[in-house]
DNA sequence: GCAAGGTC
């Protein structure tokens, strides 16, 4: 018997399903999943991990955060902790039978790590067993088949590749994680985070934030006219001085213009418009961003699609479809919901279909597309709105382009310049099923050259500069993207851990000022974990590992001397960095505005040396002194909402293993508060446990 | 109690 081991159960089932001649026996191991079948090759099992079933780990007595010091860590060992114990059981018993192994999982590094791994395990168990490699880019039986037809080695060099990665993230993210917590007496449930991808991605928000603090807005004025021409249709134009920097200038010419005027040129251009690019998980969370979904609902979402069987893979680089997806298949499937049905009809009727594509073109897995047709009433409401999105990006990157004609008229009026342009749809190929992209139409009527115009209407627009907008989740996992930061089954993690570490919150994200004070200590002494540099060399440095011309331990150790020089420097200055990031998680701890209608005072988080208690007081007082007693384990995050029921602010509390919960300041609210009661009785069964 | 990477 051969034992194929691949990523994931759905992917060993359906692995089975296409490679067995004549079906597929399940039986439970240590209750998961085996598949078993007989082909013409002989006979198999197929099993699913869970991702990664082992966690690189210090060794226990690296544990205590107060004995041990961060410089220790770094040459520490490094561990490999299996955290699939059902799995890694199953996996071992199944294989004792197995006389080869084939690896299929994903076609990506860490799917090579993932597979090697799983290798080794059974390998520790078993001894000797000859390996193989399948590689597939999707699913399907022509890509499954071919793949075990032609069976590759295991790319060891890929697998140490990815472990390099794993040691460096691991050894980098405590010592820094530890001495920045250590050194501003952040601890426990407080503890602040560095890593090698959130800590950049922090800063693009930080500096941004910056950014807008120092923005210097600058005043400027626009001349708009409304005018008619001979046939009475209207229209705006602009002076072709877009911004008078100088008001006087703009009044000046404002004040003198008279009530004609002349159209003394036309342009008019056709533009294209081109249809959407395939979807990769990226695109899928911009573009489900704009409908109000965050990054880490789309991938749960996306995730019931998938399961459900309404999807493809939802975790993709790839924007290009392979040519083993038969794409009108795919359409006439979906037409088995009416709703798409014009839409489908257009993009099947074209004699030949030719899909759009990407710039990315990767082996992982297809790029995002519906795999049947899912009825509104059989999904939630946000899993028909993405689904729907899914669907009208999948037929339009199928439809022929859309066409807009631009038009630019430039008129004198008493010796000045101003312009108007146009602009409107003259032939609908795709947009007209994707309204999620709306052309902004803007009404020009048609124009002839020395055509005389009336000025109906003149104003002086007074305007400021803007200062440069904060990151939307989607604009963050796009930028992200750009600079290598984080995977496509990542980044939407990153940014939620960002939030629960209460680094930044709102939407769009606003960094704290703790976030701020950490960002800059870390610049000025820690600079390489700030910068997507880090990311970019370690793939240097894993293509090197990939193709043979490094060795995974020295570039790890390269690495460690470089942490440990930093590391030199930020104990040289503990006492300074501790101090600016208590300053500026002091700054944060502003609750509220103090609900005593006579007082304009804020609240805020303060310290009671008395009852050596947390509690919230009032920033007038003594003047005034309304006070409220709040938890005092867990990280308290302060928000700008205020309560629904007695509009008292609301703070947030996080703690470990536990959902973040939403709390009214106000110990008299009318909806108090089951939340609240379930926490003091918790913690009072808890003492009496002892 | 540390990271980032998988998957649920």
């Amino acid at each position: 018997m051969r034992l194929i081991i691949s990523e994931k159960e759905i992917a060993a089932k359906r692995i089975a399903q296409i490679l067995s001649g004549n079906g597929v026996k399940e039986e439970k191991v240590y209750g998961v999943p085996v598949h078993s079948f007989t082909n013409t090759e002989g006979s198999f099992k197929t099993i699913g991990l869970k991702g990664h079933i082992l966690q690189v780990e210090f060794p226990d007595e690296y544990a205590n955060w107060f004995k041990i010091p961060p410089q220790n860590l770094v040459d520490a060992d490094i561990i490999k902790k299996p955290i699939e114990k059902k799995i890694m059981q199953a996996l071992t018993k199944v294989a004792s039978e197995a006389d080869a192994i084939i690896i299929a999982t994903d076609f990506d590094r860490e799917g090579e790590l993932i597979g090697y791994d799983a290798f080794q395990v059974v390998r520790d168990k078993k001894g000797e067993i000859p390996v193989e490699r399948a590689k597939f880019s999707a699913i399907t039986p022509k890509d499954i088949k071919s793949a075990f037809a032609k069976l590759h080695k295991i790319d060891a060099n890929l697998a140490f590749a990815g472990m390099a990665r794993q040691d460096i993230d691991l050894i980098w993210g405590a010592v820094l994680t530890r001495f920045i917590s250590l050194a501003s007496y952040q601890l426990k449930d407080k503890f602040l985070s560095v890593g090698r991808v959130q800590t950049p991605t922090l800063t693009l928000m930080v500096d941004k934030e910056l950014e807008i603090d120092s923005f210097v807005k600058t005043p400027y004025w626009q001349i708009k006219v409304n005018l008619a021409n001979e046939n009475n249709e209207k229209f705006d134009a602009l002076h072709h001085k877009k911004r008078f920097l100088d008001e006087k200038e703009a009044r000046a010419i404002f004040e003198k213009l008279p009530d004609k005027g002349k159209v003394i040129a036309i342009k008019e251009a056709l533009r294209p418009l081109k249809p959407p690019v395939p979807l990769n998980t990226t695109a899928l969370i911009v573009a489900a961003n704009a409908l109000g979904f965050t990054a880490q609902k789309t991938i749960n979402t996306a995730e019931n699609l998938y399961m459900n069987g309404y999807i493809s893979y939802p975790r993709t680089d790839n924007t290009v479809y392979p040519n083993t997806i038969d794409l009108r298949e795919t359409l006439t499937v979906l037409s088995n919901n009416a709703v798409f049905g014009e839409m489908i009809k257009t993009a099947l009727s074209q004699k030949q279909i030719k899909p759009t594509r990407g710039f990315k073109k990767t082996t992982d897995h297809p790029p995002i597309y519906p795999t049947s047709a899912a009825m509104r009433e059989n999904l939630s409401e946000d899993e028909w709105k993405l689904y729907e999105l899914i669907v009208r990006r999948f037929v339009c990157t199928l439809l022929p382009e859309s066409i807009a004609k631009n038009m630019v008229a430039n008129i004198d009026i008493g010796g000045e310049k101003f312009i108007a342009n146009g602009s409107n749809i003259i032939k609908e190929g795709w947009t007209k099923y994707y309204p999620y992209y709306k052309h902004v139409d803007i009404f020009l009527p048609e124009l002839k050259n020395g055509e005389s115009v009336s000025v109906l209407n003149k104003e002086i627009l007074s305007k400021e500069t803007k200062p440069p907008l904060r990151y939307t989740q989607g604009k963050l996992v796009e930028k992200m993207e750009e600079l290598g930061l984080g995977t496509k089954a990542t980044r939407h993690t990153i940014i939620q851990n960002l939030i629960t570490r209460g680094y930044i919150k709102g939407n769009p994200l606003e960094p704290s000022k703790k976030a701020i004070a950490v960002i800059k200590t870390l610049k000025d002494y820690a600079e390489k974990i700030t910068s997507p540099d880090m990311t970019a060399e370690l793939e240097v440095d894993m293509d090197g590992i990939a193709n043979g011309d490094l060795d995974k331990s020295k570039v790890v150790d390269i690495s460690r001397k470089a942490l440990k020089e930093i590391l030199d420097i930020l104990n040289s200055k503990k006492t300074e960095i501790g101090k600016a990031i208590r300053d500026g998680i002091k700054e944060d701890e502003i609750v509220g505005k103090c609900p005593n209608p006579d007082c304009d005072g804020n609240l805020l988080i303060r310290f009671s040396t008395k009852t050596k208690k947390k509690f919230i007081g009032c920033s007038n007082y003594p003047k005034c002194n309304k006070a409220f007693s709040m938890p005092q384990n867990g990280l308290i995050l302060t928000t700008e909402n205020t309560c629904k029921a007695c509009d008292y602010p609301v703070i947030k509390v996080i703690r470990k293993g536990k959902r973040p919960w939403d709390l009214c300041i106000n110990p008299q609210c009318p909806s108090k508060n089951e939340d609240y009661k379930n926490y003091k009785n918790k913690k009072q069964t808890k003492k009496t446990d002892k």
